[in-house]
DNA sequence: GTCTATAGGTGGATAGAC
DNA sequence: GTCTATCCACCTATAGAC
């Protein structure tokens, strides 16, 4: 609002974003410059610097913007209205689809170098993971009323663990190349949680 | 060896990977440099680049050391003679310790800049994460056959899932400051490998 | 909104004296 | 092995013209 103009005031801004988002997302909030951006878009570093002034700005409005998207995937997932396993399927096919562009997921990257980060992007980011696994949390308790899911111990804890698992998965299979490596543990975890007995192999 | 000259000449090289393994643990490859390293040990950035010419050797010798220390941990709880799951969460404490000192585990750190990385540093990575996954599949298919653990489909794959969950379970723990959060998932997931009939909750 | 120009700092790295 | 001195590339950020 504050910073829209013109007609397509907003657009370039976009733009910005969108390559700061890849950017950001292979190499790092601490391996991408104003340089990187402005050769890639074709505009010079101090126009960047007029859309976001500090690079603190351009981080929080990053993660801002990846965890609106993200919601707008999951409450569209909740108002699919199938079982708690479908959701949780079609949660991680989410994940998998950033993974298929060779990317990590944005907030799990940040998490690594959470140390370096200004505040400000450290605070959107924790937003982030709490949103997740409330969102998580719900649906994992839902399947288990349903008996869709089957699970032990508390709906949070397992929410986290997919949470660390998922965000853990993409960063190995990303390290080798390999998507296939996420799958196979998304699977694995998977299982678990199907509500059948499974006390032997 | 090349390098090791007089009495003391492999302490001052052992110093410096010391903190600059503790710099990359909480910053990560792009976040700490040379500079940071010689105000620390109260040396100068010249005499740094004495003991590791470029920073892609630095990160190499950091990644090749800790590798070697985890291998030799994994060693050990090998030796011990205890039964598979005791291993395993032998296994998980090596990584539980580093969380405790307010770190992130190394190569899991590095992964994550995995773009970044200088190729020696990259091929150093895999076989970390290589090492460690064969080290988990055997104790995984030892389980298997004592009875000591449960779990559909293959050792490997679970093996992959392990190696995944605990270097995110990590990641999140350390971007909230609390180690609790790792224990729970890493709890979660120890659950599921217990040999139980566990068709309900 | 975008540009040129530049400031002020830090990055990794080298030469050469001691 | 460690130092001083220095190089040059790159970083984030700002001033001011258009």
């Amino acid at each position: 609002m504050a910073r829209t103009v013109g007609a397509n005031g907003a657009a370039t801004a976009e733009h910005i974003l969108d390559v700061a988002e890849r950017l950001a997302q292979t190499r790092g909030f601490n391996g991408f410059s104003y340089a990187h951006i402005a050769a890639e878009i074709g505009i010079t570093k101090a126009s960047l610097h007029y859309h976001f002034p500090s690079k603190a700005d351009l981080g929080r409005a990053l993660v801002a913007r990846y965890a609106k998207n993200f919601q707008a995937a999951t409450a569209g997932i909740l108002a699919s209205g199938e079982d708690a396993l479908v959701k949780l399927k079609q949660y991680v096919l989410v994940y998998r689809q950033v993974l298929g562009a060779d990317r990590m997921c944005l907030c799990g990257m940040f998490a690594a170098e959470y140390a370096t980060l200004p505040e400000q992007v450290q605070q959107e980011l924790r937003r982030f993971f709490d949103e997740n696994e409330r969102w998580l949390t719900g649906v994992l308790e839902e399947g288990l009323r349903q008996g869709a899911l089957q699970f032990e111990g508390h709906a949070r804890d397992v929410a986290g663990l997919l949470t660390g698992a998922l965000e853990g998965s993409m960063l190995l299979a990303r390290s080798y190349g390999d998507g296939t490596r996420f799958n196979a543990s998304v699977e694995q975890l998977l299982k678990t949680l199907v509500p059948r007995p499974r006390a032997r192999a």
